[in-house]
DNA sequence: CCACCTGACATTGTCGACAATCGACGATCA
DNA sequence: TGATCGTCGATTGTCGACAATGTCAGGTGG
């Protein structure tokens, strides 16, 4: 059994990187997951087998398994026999991210926060700034990345797996939410100072404070996108069907 | 393009009830899961594709697949081109487990809360007494479903489907961790009166109370789970290779 | 004009075969 | 003896063809 229970093999290579070959399905799942989230491929867009195979030049096997696993995502719907869409989100959708985000944003800071982590603020600011640049730059869409990335060092920094896996997933949606969004209405990315008191609060020493700044920092986020969503009503309170077992 | 972007044709058959007809890779999702879940396929063994394959008479299109799914769940890891194995649960994921799951049902609760559902709260007195009755009959693999189904109404009953995702992802693990243990130790069922407190406090008035209720039923479930997986250090720190792109 | 039936077609589901890669064992040489 | 290299078998990755299913359009009868 070369596939054995317990390896006794002599590590020989483990002082080289290790470079495993880039299989098919990694491949597009993050070419598929870009197109999408950029915006490319907008929500509700069926996606045909045969057509992205070709697209991508693969065969529809690997390209299965990439939707496969854009579905347990949540960016892509399938109903079975019938067809595969890019995912649409409904104004609740929306609400239960920002809630859901609240509360592992603030479990996350609170991971963080005993610490008194300096790199980890040190790295709060410059990321602040790098979104502050990009903002000033213009691009949006880039924008909304450095945003997220900003919010994603919390979770990083908790250290906590689990966490940064669902924070993953609530990613993956907001990015699909403001793709569209910027579709709409084009240049409304997060404002330059949005993060000033976030920030603050961050250094400080008053945990409730961070935990009020953190409720309405996704308050704003959440109103905002109810105002567009509602303006969209092909978007809201459409129940989808996920099929997917 | 017969998969149109809006259909506008009169569903015709709609007050009949929708039956899809199941695929071969939901079947196996369920089947292979059931058999990790239970214990019959025991965490770090190997999944070989040919050998399920004819285990379970379909190809390995479908088994495949079905495998991606598992491994989104976390129940399943895979290394390219070199195997694929049922997870295994360190020290640290177990904690990872029950803190993040303290999170999420505290939560669960605040949503409910407010309500003063009856609904609710009958359902969790009759979920209980069901636990009682399958403690009393002495099962402990179906002890362990019904507690977690006990637990399981709260995100219920909540509406967040987000929510519920994330608790379906952190049962599941649970499920694992907890098949493990039973097969180590034997009988380690949930207590019969574990949930005395927890059923009390949810009858209350005092929000705190019931957050502190919660907080301590984890606490002791992760106690419980490291006093057994620290007797058990192959299973512990073990840095798995997770590398699904 | 509307409800229903029927057939064709688009799409996904499944299969079997072949290719690529990895890990283990044994041969070889210093 | 010990390390290095080549070879081989096991396993996963990929492909193309065929089958099953659902949807849509048109026709038919009331």
């Amino acid at each position: 059994m070369p596939f054995s229970e317990v390896s006794t093999r002599r590590n020989v290579g483990a002082h080289l990187e290790r470079v495993p070959k880039a299989t098919l399905r990694a491949h597009i799942v993050e070419r598929l997951r870009l197109a999408i989230l950029a915006g490319d491929i907008p929500p509700g867009a069926p996606l045909v087998e045969t057509a992205l195979s070709e697209r991508f030049d693969v065969s529809r096997g690997p390209l299965r398994e990439a939707l496969r696993q854009l579905i347990e995502e949540g960016l892509v719907v399938t109903v079975p026999y019938t067809g595969t869409r890019v995912a649409e989100l409904s104004v609740e959708d929306v609400q239960e991210i920002y809630s859901l985000r609240t509360v592992l944003e603030t479990f996350a800071f609170e991971q963080v926060w005993p610490r008194r982590d300096d790199r980890f603020r040190a790295e709060l600011r410059r990321r602040n700034e790098a979104l502050i640049a990009t903002i000033d730059a213009g691009d949006d869409r880039a924008s909304i990345l450095t945003e997220l990335e900003f919010h994603g060092l919390v979770y990083e920094a908790s250290g906590h797996r689990l966490l940064q896996r669902a924070w993953h997933g609530l990613r993956g949606r907001l990015q699909l939410y403001w793709a569209a969004h910027h579709r709409a209405h084009g240049r409304r990315g997060p404002k330059r100072d949005s993060h000033d008191s976030y920030i603050k609060a961050a250094f400080g020493t008053d945990f409730e404070a961070m935990k009020a700044e953190i409720a309405d920092h996704m308050r704003r986020g959440m109103e905002t996108t109810e105002k567009f969503l509602r303006t969209r009503p092909d978007l809201s309170g459409k129940p989808k069907r996920r099929a997917n077992s």
